[in-house]
DNA sequence: ATATTATGCGTATACGTATACCCTATGGCG
DNA sequence: CGCCATAGGGTATACGTATACGCATAATAT
């Protein structure tokens, strides 16, 4: 009872205790094998009592592991700045129950496209590694991670998985997604399909989706037609006006595979203001399923990402490369939801 | 050139390069005054130039401060995992920038009501402070707040605030919210107004907004009907849940005023279903503003939150909490979206 | 001119843990 | 009965920074 309730104790109270030395409470709670099963049955029973924890910043200054990763949210700062791609904020769940299941803790920033995200996370010891999630400036995002490749940081982004990728990538099969859009169409009768979303390769995961739509009408014997393609970044109001574009060029078309879903919204609206119907005259795919997929009128058709599935793997893919473990999976399956504005 | 590029540099380092000792580093890069102005700017110039970053645990742990928060979810395990309330989620952004702001780290967390909250972040010393968000069990939850005033925790939560709340909260002006709502019904000629929200202690945001609907429709000379209030949490099908009943309880009512949005969007897919017009038959005022709210048919009137607000009023709350300041501000206000869903 | 105070910085050390290394006792084996 | 391996754990120390304290020198006061 002459202990100081408010002074935490540390592993040299427990050591005290115990009637050890420290560094056995130390390895009796690491799990060292030079241990005996009683006296670390002993340890682990007082250090209960004593609600002692760990102090993470002597065990990390010591280890020279934080246990720590980092989550980068980087867009082009917007104009509005509360407004977060809500793809990427469902994948915060699932990124974080994974930390959690694999004992990490999460570190979590938004960031302008600045210079110094090794310098700020990894150099100075916040985190083992980073997850790196967003659109933005493309040209500009290469070379960053080039830089980030050249400090030797462990990082891990969500993108287009090709082999001469820079950096560690995962990221769902988009081109067999995009077959899957594409297919379909076809299969519901539609002949002339557009695909709303940049088929450059500043965007690769919406030239994916674009090149796999390609292929399934190719593979139906329809040739598709270039001029139904329109440029759009991933907001209602791109999709919008990549919409009225089509509508105005006067081109006929009686489907539209939105590179996502908010593309694909900003498109109805558009559709629908020039008084065609959905999905009589024109069908409409997205891609993301995010919740306001279902709420749309008519409700949208859509390809989910596997957005439990892309949490853990970000995680266990970046978990790997901070033990220079070979990284198994990258590519994930996503699966056509159904929807009112595909339904004839 | 000799030296090793991987190694990272440490005021060791530093302090040779410019001919000085390792504290006085420190004192330069920290802004102690009792260091000349010429040698700080060696040092900093040094420092730039050697990319040294000051290790986070190294400083955490001499000084006791970690300079980060923590942000820990709470929702009752939900059997979709992968749902956060959309609220919490768009409060994410402006709680980040905010601490970016400041010069905090943040740490992110989902929790499922452990017990253990003090312990697994401060007492371990991963933050310095708590900001809690999230509804739930509320006894449980009541009770696990107790705890943290007992062990001294540093804590800020979102909710309803009132001067006898436990630890510190601030939140929206419900009851004025509450208030705007009913005069805005009464205003369009509705004379009985139904409340979906659970209106009792268990859920005191809810309480408020109800309350300030009672004190604005006494204002206009109405009293309120409690057959008119049916209890719902925050969720699509339990707001279409407690519509269903306030429908074939036979009940007359030209008006709903939803605790949330998503109880409105649930509430009024009842209602549609059961043949009413909205709003010519029913008016429909949620609550948040989530995205959402916008692509409804009829689009829905709903009172938006500060959300940018609440972020930094909840950051600033929290530092103030941990230096011991005293806290100003509490309490944010509320601003009605007017969309079709009451426009008559 | 001496006493006083402030300035600018070095010396020593603490923060709490993890690990390299060393030591002792025990048992197995030939 | 001597030898070595092993289990179990102690000793010493490093991780990199921040701060209490002391000590000069210079600036001011008296």
């Amino acid at each position: 009872m002459g202990r100081q309730p408010s002074a935490k104790p540390t592993s040299f109270d427990i050591a005290y205790l115990a009637g050890v030395s420290q560094p056995t409470v130390s390895r009796a709670l690491r799990g060292s094998k030079s241990v005996s099963a009683a006296t670390r049955a002993n340890i682990q029973r007082i250090a209960q009592e004593l609600n002692y924890t760990v102090d993470k910043n002597a065990s990390s200054l010591r280890s020279q592991r934080t246990h720590t990763l980092a989550l980068l949210f980087f867009e082009d700062p917007n104009p509005d700045e509360s407004m977060i791609n809500p793809f990427f904020l469902s994948m915060l769940g699932s990124i974080t129950r994974e930390c959690a299941r694999r004992g990490y803790d999460l570190l979590i920033s938004f960031q302008q496209m600045h210079n110094d995200w090794h310098v700020t996370y990894q150099d100075s010891h916040r985190s083992d590694g980073i997850i790196l999630l967003g659109y933005g400036d493309y040209q500009l995002y290469l070379t960053k991670l080039e830089h980030l490749v050249e400090m030797g940081t462990k990082f891990v982004r969500w993108g287009s998985v090709s082999e001469d990728g820079i950096g560690l990538t995962v990221g769902s099969d988009n081109v067999g997604a995009g077959e899957q859009a594409g297919a379909h169409l076809v299969e519901i009768g539609r002949r002339r399909i557009a695909f709303l979303g940049d088929a450059s390769d500043h965007a690769p995961e919406f030239q994916d989706r674009y090149n796999g739509l390609c292929r399934a009408m190719r593979a139906a014997g329809l040739e598709p037609d270039p001029a139904l393609q329109r440029d759009a970044v991933s907001s209602e109001d791109s999709g919008y006006a990549a919409a009225r574009s089509l509508i105005e060029s006067g081109q006929t078309f009686d489907a539209v595979f939105a590179a996502s879903d908010l593309i694909a919204i900003g498109a109805m609206r558009a559709l629908t203001e020039a008084g065609l119907r959905l999905p009589h005259d024109v069908a409409v795919i997205g891609f993301d399923d995010i919740p306001a997929a279902s709420l749309t009128t008519p409700t949208l058709t859509t390809l989910m990402q596997d957005m439990k599935g892309a949490g853990s793997l970000l995680v266990d893919a970046l978990l790997a490369r901070i033990d220079d473990r070979p990284v198994e999976q990258r590519i994930l399956p996503a699966r056509l939801i159904r929807r009112q504005s595909t339904a004839v």
